[in-house]
DNA sequence: TTGATAACTGACGGGTCCGTCAACCATCGG
DNA sequence: CCGATGGTTGACGGACCCGTCAGTTATCAA
């Protein structure tokens, strides 16, 4: 057994480096020869991990969502207050700082590439679930400790996750009407009109 | 002056089948010689129109964008009551007929593409900023006659807007978790719970 | 009929980039 | 020191496809 192995490391920077191309530059115009630069290796050395661009892909994809679920799993831990604990897990969502934004980015490509391939929409039905069962989860506890209105979880956490994912959309856009701060904004007020007793 | 001008309608061929081609291939997999093929001429007649293949998807997401404010025009004097106004207006963009679907195919194409051109960018800062304008305005009605809650029109046409983004891309990804009929039954729910006098 | 112009065609040049491959390097056990 | 194996490299073949262009057809005015 020759050389301490060092395959986890380098998959890792070639998949890290393939989610900064990917942001920047998107799926279409992504080329190997990028990723391999910005991992600081050769091309030859991401078709040694990766067979395909697709294979390199899709395993971004689950990358960037495995990080992003681990960037917030502390964050649920938190807070003991189901109100503070959903405006904690919803902000962290906002895409601020430029590791949120990258991973909206990947997260973008994702969406339109699964599109048309069977095998990545099986992927974003394992990670939008995932995402659904901790909302609802959050939401459930704020009702049985009366904080919430009495709907159903399930459908409060669809909206939510539906309404966020629109939004930052438009964030990433740059839209002029959409900022992030108008988004802050609609998101504290859908949050405030879910607690009992706030009509306005 | 020779053979009547075709332009015109040659354009609208062509536009058509690009919309069709993008649905069904994506941006990324679109080839000029299937638009071609698609309107039933050849390649170097979609050039002859289009200098560059930007160029025509530039003009195609236009042409989406505006047969989907045609297709609404007329919708929005049917309902006197804002309440079903509201409810027909946010009915009209659920993906369930595949002229709807196909709209919205395109729509995420170009979503994803303006994340890196600023000209499309503009374009869907347009787009985005007419709907919203529309759905404020129909809450707004709403609020005048006393049917709705007296919240920020505008924060409210933002919050239902992006919900209704994120979810119709589940929808359009084959969710289980997401179905249409989920979908619409969210949006039931949303929407009632801006009509006054329904906290559950 | 003839010339002019709009509309159209499809072959192809040229650029791009994926994935392969032959060669190379580093590290270990024996 | 040697062979084996894991890891790495970059050149290149070949496929793909955009955009060009020289040439063609259709329609009109004179």
């Amino acid at each position: 057994m020759p050389r301490p192995s060092v395959e986890a490391e380098r998959r890792e920077q070639i998949l890290s480096a393939a989610c900064e191309v990917v942001s920047e530059l998107g799926f279409k115009s992504l080329r190997i020869a990028d990723v391999a630069r910005r991992a600081g290796t050769s091309s030859g050395t991401v078709h040694y991990y990766f067979d395909t661009k697709t294979a390199l892909m899709r395993a971004a994809f689950e990358w960037n969502f495995a990080r992003s679920l681990d960037r917030r799993r502390d964050l649920l831990q938190e807070h003991a207050d189901p109100r503070q604990r959903l405006r904690a897990f919803v902000d962290s969502y906002l895409p601020g700082d430029p590791e949120t934004v990258r991973a909206w980015h990947v997260w973008a490509e994702l969406w339109v590439e699964a599109l048309h391939d069977r095998d990545l929409q099986e992927l974003n039905e394992q990670v939008y679930g995932e995402w659904r069962r901790l909302m609802a989860s959050i939401v459930r506890d704020g009702q049985d400790a009366g904080l919430f209105r009495d709907e159903d979880p399930v459908v409060v956490a669809n909206a939510l996750i539906g309404m966020i994912d629109g939004l930052a959309l438009q964030v990433l856009l740059g839209s002029r009407s959409m900022t992030l701060e108008r988004m802050r904004a609609v998101c504290e007020q859908v949050l405030s009109s879910l607690t009992v007793g706030s009509s306005a």
